[in-house]
DNA sequence: ATATGCACCTGTGTGC
DNA sequence: TGCACACAGGTGCATA
């Protein structure tokens, strides 16, 4: 899925298209292990205002004026769409949004993984509250200091931790270390201040950059146009398997590192 | 408390 | 062409 500079470029466009509609009609077609709604989800949702649509680490939130929200979480393969009344539906498609004004707003999902669910204020700020410091709203020295503990946790790890700084993933986690000069293998004792900023500011960097360009589309990802992210061609790791580091022209090696692809420079990340 | 492995799903690409 | 297997932007749980 998503990872912070998707989410934030589907946010944007849903909360332009969505901010003061009112919902007329909810239509599921597919529900789900993640997304049991029924009858009474929709009796919820209809007539409700949206105020906007917000986000946390890669959390998306629907925000309604009386205070309650539907959470959306996109996960690998998580779409939203706007279609128009011609459009037919997909094999994935899983909950159609009917505003009054017309507009009408797909959630989409081949994995399933994905979910949305409807909370109250209290519990919104309860989910909310858990995850680490947005990257972009944060200074840095602030998230470098969020890379001090647990000591011997890999960094590689405690970058997807989203209790630890939200909303980066594997894509961006591999990318910042590469631009850092920083091994992911590497424990999080080894990092000295400097190392730990320069990290951080990476971080910062390489989100703020594959935001101006909308994201990253690797596999499947998509904004709520259906327009592909502009990222890809511009990473230096992630999916670079056996090609040339862009700066020394080592091989760029690919390990499995909690169980998740990491992809590095030998040469210079040390 | 942390680390690992797997489970949740479907689709796609690879190698035989 | 078929088949088996590995792997994919994420997370949560069970187990060591």
């Amino acid at each position: 899925m998503p990872e912070l500079p998707e989410v934030e470029t589907i946010r944007k466009q849903l909360h332009s298209r969505l901010k003061g509609r009112v919902v007329s009609d909810v239509i599921i077609y597919k529900t789900g292990r993640e997304t049991p709604v029924g009858k009474y989800f929709i009796r919820q949702v209809t007539g409700g205002r949206l105020a906007g649509v917000g986000r946390r680490a890669k959390v998306l939130i629907f925000q309604f004026d009386d205070g309650r929200a539907i959470l959306g979480h996109l996960k690998m393969t998580g779409k939203f769409l706007f279609v128009d009344d011609e459009y037919s539906r997909g094999k994935h498609d899983r909950i159609l949004f009917v505003f009054t004004d017309g507009t009408r707003m797909m959630w989409s999902d081949i994995r399933q993984f994905g979910y949305l669910k409807l909370v109250s204020d209290s519990e919104l700020q309860e989910q909310m509250g858990k995850y680490g410091p947005e990257p972009l709203e944060t200074p840095v020295q602030e998230l470098a200091n969020r890379l001090l503990t647990p000591k011997t946790r890999k960094i590689k790890a405690a970058l997807l931790d989203q209790e630890t700084i939200a909303g980066v993933g594997n894509i961006y986690a591999d990318e910042a270390c590469h631009r850092a000069g920083i091994r992911p293998t590497r424990r999080l004792s080894t990092l000295n201040n400097e190392d730990r900023i320069r990290l951080a500011k990476e971080i910062v960097s390489v989100l703020t950059e594959s935001l101006a360009q909308k994201g990253t589309s690797a596999n499947d990802y998509v904004d709520t146009e259906g327009e592909k992210g502009g990222f890809l061609s511009l990473l230096r790791v992630y999916g670079r398997e056996n090609e040339p580091c862009l700066t020394c022209k080592t091989k760029i090696k690919k390990m499995v590192l909690g169980g998740r692809g990491t992809h590095y420079c030998p040469s210079c990340q040390k």
